[in-house]
This record gives structure tokens, C-alpha cells and sequence, in this order.
RNA sequence: GGCGACAUGGCCGAGUGGCUAGGCAGAGGUCUGCAAAACCUCGUACGGCGGUUCGAAUCCGCCUGUCGCCUCCA
């Protein structure tokens, strides 16, 4: 473990509505289960949201000692649009729509949703596991509950027996009694209850995605997948189970009420649930035209964007707020995170390219220990980039006073620990070779300015740092020489 | 209607019973051929009304507003 002194980790849980103290299952492993996307769309912001917070807290784990397992699930079978008796399911209507196989949808989404985690420096996880590559496991889940009396079979259609599980409603607060009266009761469901949810669905002929089961030629209910799948990688207790605060109920409620009487061990230690994202203000949703997915981000083609927005934009965006916080998303704070986030790597590349000088020591315990108490607390990225910027200033200032501490090179390694390996916001570089190509280049033209300064030649001087600034390399002058920056 | 969360300076956004969060934007200045960058200085905020307290933005109550969940959703 790296020393955190009395400074221990603390997580918000919700199954206690509490920061609790982190203490893994069975150190120093980490079992971490983070509900997936279900690929029939392009990822959008609240993706994002979602899984950039866990991925910091994933990552942070592993660099307080954790050897982390992380699981996330792929949902490719189709679930019903709306939870009525009828309905499509959104795999199919997908694939209607492009007119595709569903198993197509299921790709070509698949791809777009890690081709746009990667660009966000979201980690892939350890297992991404397939809803649809794991029907036996969700079967033998349900026949299990069956045989203990907390599912029944209604001609073909499997339920949960919410009325067998009498701590149903613990992550949510929520009692089955109040779901009742909101939602709207339907009369010719075959429930012995209307709160009991669908463990296994027979299909009709028209649905495409269906496997063989004891029960009928079906598909598993939604939430049995997570249960099964998280069990089958991690076992029946691990340690974190996160996800958007949407899901916390009915998904995360029925994950607890399936796993839990299944094995009759508790499921998860600690709950997380990231908040939500709004755009403007307001809730994004196809229906009220305001769905911007993170291609578009990417891009700017989109009505709503005057311009794109790129992913470390939106990664360094989303850390300065706490994930349990909503995140609402403007042009105009996106780009105070630009300028931000330029002013931060900025700061940690005149540190990183700077050599160990005569300067007092810098105190890196007290960054470690700055930057571990933000985040212990919680997984506080926003206050971890205050820490940041609090304490580098003064570092950049004494190396441009040729005061560079003497301990650079341990600053170094802890600010690429920091920087780099949990925040993921370390600065894009230009690779191997090309590089010193280009930086040779760039030297050449810098001195040819200097000579044509020297010789008063404004006009000159000032074209090679105006179309400079055209390709992305920006010139700046000090009475030291000029350095510059590449886009 | 039921349940829950949140309301912080121009914008974003931490925090918290008494001491400057931080970022962006803005103003002035230093430097500079000019520009940019960097550096220095400047803002005394916490929805409203009560209450607890020596003292609250921070605790309690009420009100208002926003958002989420209650149906698939990260």
C-alpha cells in the first residue's frame, strides 16, 4: 500500500448513504463491477460521465497498491423498450431501423463506445463480458432461484418474487408499497405482483434474439445479467459496484435482491453511483433535441456545437467536478476548461523538459500528501486539480528564475504518478522520432528569427511566428531565447 | 402524487461551525521591437425567512427554485 499515513481511503456508499472507510474483501485485491453500456447507440455524454469517474477511481485504487479487478458489462441482448408485456426491443428496433442483424448493432456500438472511452483515456477494463455470451450462467441463476422459492415460473415468463426478499429496497430506500400507487398497474400482467420483475421472458415470433431455456424459447430479464456475470468474474461478495444514479433502482435494487437470494451471501460492499449529466441546464434526451453523442463532441458537427471539443477537454471537465454532482455541460465552461487545462499541462511540461537546478528542495510529501487527501476523500478530483494548481506555480516559477529545486527528478516521477497515471490528463505528445524531426526543425526556424530580430528584420521575424502559429507551433519570447509550443 | 439530491462571486466549481479553495473570464502593472507566455496586484461569494451558537455559507426548521428517480437510460 503506499503510505497514507492516518489518511486512509473513504467511499461514499450507498447502501448507507455514508462515506465509509475503504477496506477491500480480500486485500490487496479489488473486486470492481461497473455497469456497461447497452450498445445499440452511440455513447454520449453521460457515458462519459459515468465512466470517466470510474475510471478514476479505478485507477486510483491501483496507485494506492489495490491489484483491482475490473469487470464491465456489454448489454447486447435486446431488453424490451418499455418494461409493458409488448414492446420491441431496443436491439431490434436499432437494427430495423439500419436494417442489420441485431448482432451488428451490438458490433458496430460496441466499437464506437471504446473508440470513444479510448480517446477520453478511459481504461479498458480487465472483462468486458457479453450479455449474450453468457446466457447459461443467467440461466443457472434463475432455475437457482426457482428452486429457493424466490422466482416462479408463469407459463413461460419467469419472475422475481419481490415479495420474497425482505430486503428488497435497501439501496434505494424505496418501499415496494410506494411503487405501487405511481406506477401504472398492468392489468394483464401474469405478476403475482406488480413490483416483481422478469427474470426470463418467453419471446414472440418476432423476436429475433432468443435462446433455449427450461422455461420457453426466451431472453433474460435485464438486471439477471449484471448478477450472473459480476458473480461468475468476482464472486458472490466483491468489493465495488458502480454506475449512474439512474440505475440505482429498479436495476441495482433487483442485482441485490437476485444475487443475494441466490447465494445468500451479501453482493456488494460498496455501492457507487455517479450523477448525472444535463446539457444547458437541461436533461439530454432524443426527445427533446438536445442529444449530443461524443463523436459529435469530438467534431463539432453537431447544431447545437459552434465548434468540437476535444476529449481531454471533456475529461478534464468532467474531474473538476465531484461525480456526485451533477455536470452540466456549456460551451462556455467548456472552454474555461480549455484554457485550464492548457495552463496545466503547460505547467507540467516546463517541469517535466527542466533539468534539477541549485533551488530548494520542493516538498513532495506535501503535494503526495495534498493530493491523497483530496482524494481519499471520496474520489475529490476537483480539489486533487486545485492541489495541482496550488502547488506547481511555484515550482514553474523558480525554474523560469533558473531556480529549479534540486529534488526535480523525483517531482517528476510523483507529478507522472499523479498527472498521468490516475487523473489521466498527462499532455499529448508528438511520438518518437517525428518529434525530434520536428523540435530540430522548429530550433532551426527559432534561430533564424533570433538572427533576423538581432538584425531588426520585424518583417521577417514576425511572418516565421505568424504562419508558425497557423500550423499549431506557438513562439514565445524571454530574455533567455524563445521557446515554443506544439499543438 | 411519492422518494431523493442540490442551490456558492460574471462563468465553472471545491469546501466547511470562526482563518484566501482552485480554474476561467475581467482590470491594472512588470517584461517585450510587437505579440504571446510568464510573473505581480485586484473580487471578500455562499437562494429566501426564521432558529441553535460567543460566532453559520457550514447545524436545525420552513419557503422558493433546479435536477433526478418512481418506465429503458450512465
Amino acid at each position: 500500500m503506499a503510505d497514507q499515513g492516518k489518511n486512509k481511503l473513504h467511499v461514499y456508499n450507498t447502501l448507507s448513504r455514508e462515506k465509509e472507510l475503504f477496506e477491500s474483501l480480500n486485500a490487496p485485491h479489488v473486486g470492481m463491477y461497473v455497469c456497461g453500456p447497452t450498445v445499440y447507440g452511440d455513447p454520449h455524454l453521460g457515458h462519459a460521465k459515468s465512466y470517466v469517474s470510474f475510471d478514476v477511481v479505478l485507477r486510483y485504487l491501483r496507485y494506492l497498491g489495490y491489484k483491482v479487478r475490473y469487470v464491465q458489462n456489454i448489454t447486447d441482448v435486446g431488453h424490451l423498450v418499455g418494461d409493458a408485456e409488448e414492446g420491441e426491443d431496443k436491439l431490434s428496433k436499432q437494427a430495423r431501423i439500419e436494417q442489420v442483424e441485431p448482432m451488428e448493432i451490438a458490433e458496430k456500438y460496441t466499437y464506437s463506445y471504446f473508440r470513444d472511452m479510448d480517446k477520453l483515456n478511459v481504461l479498458r477494463p480487465d472483462i468486458a463480458p457479453r450479455a449474450s455470451g453468457h446466457i447459461p450462467e443467467q440461466i443457472a441463476m434463475v432455475k437457482k432461484l426457482i428452486e429457493k422459492g424466490h422466482a416462479y415460473n408463469a407459463d413461460g415468463n419467469v419472475y422475481f418474487d419481490v415479495s420474497s426478499d425482505e430486503e428488497y429496497g435497501k439501496l434505494s430506500g424505496r418501499k415496494t408499497e410506494d411503487a405501487e400507487s405511481g406506477t401504472r398497474v398492468d392489468v394483464a400482467s401474469d405478476k403475482k405482483n406488480p413490483e416483481d420483475f422478469a427474470l426470463w421472458k418467453k419471446a414472440d415470433d418476432g423476436h429475433i434474439m432468443k435462446w433455449d431455456s427450461p422455461w420457453s424459447i426466451g431472453y433474460p430479464g435485464w438486471h439477471v445479467e449484471c448478477s450472473a456475470m459480476s458473480t461468475k468474474y468476482l464472486g458472490e461478495s466483491f468489493d465495488i459496484h458502480g454506475g449512474g444514479l439512474d440505475n440505482q433502482f429498479p436495476h441495482h435494487e433487483c442485482e441485490i435482491a437476485q444475487a443475494e437470494c441466490a447465494h445468500d451471501a451479501p453482493f456488494v460492499k460498496y455501492w457507487m453511483h455517479n450523477n448525472m449529466v444535463t446539457l444547458e441546464g437541461q436533461k439530454m434526451g432524443k426527445s427533446l433535441g438536445n442529444a449530443i453523442n461524443l463523436d459529435q463532441f469530438f467534431t463539432g458537427n453537431h447544431d447545437l456545437l459552434s465548434r468540437g471539443w476535444p476529449p481531454e477537454v471533456i475529461r478534464f471537465f468532467l474531474l473538476q467536478s465531484h461525480y456526485r454532482s451533477t455536470t452540466d455541460f456549456s460551451e462556455e465552461a467548456l472552454s474555461a476548461a480549455e484554457a485550464g487545462l492548457k495552463n496545466l499541462h503547460s505547467m507540467v511540461m516546463a517541469i517535466d523538459k527542466a533539468e534539477p537546478g541549485s533551488g530548494t528542495a520542493f516538498d513532495l510529501d506535501g503535494l503526495k500528501h495534498a493530493f491523497e487527501t483530496a482524494m481519499n476523500d471520496d474520489f475529490n478530483s476537483a480539489q486533487a486539480i486545485a492541489v495541482l494548481f496550488d502547488q506547481l506555480k511555484e515550482v514553474r516559477k523558480n525554474i523560469n528564475n533558473g531556480q529549479a529545486p534540486e529534488n526535480l527528478d523525483t517531482l517528476k516521477i510523483l507529478l507522472h504518478s499523479i498527472v498521468e497515471e490516475v487523473l489521466g490528463l498527462w499532455p499529448k505528445q508528438a511520438s518518437g522520432s517525428n518529434e525530434e524531426t520536428l523540435n530540430g526543425l522548429v530550433e532551426l526556424l527559432i534561430e533564424i528569427r533570433t538572427q533576423a530580430r538581432s538584425d531588426k528584420n520585424f518583417e521577417l521575424s514576425d511572418k516565421i511566428r505568424d504562419d508558425l502559429d497557423k500550423l499549431g507551433v506557438k513562439l514565445m519570447d524571454s530574455k533567455d531565447g524563445t521557446t515554443f509550443t506544439i499543438d
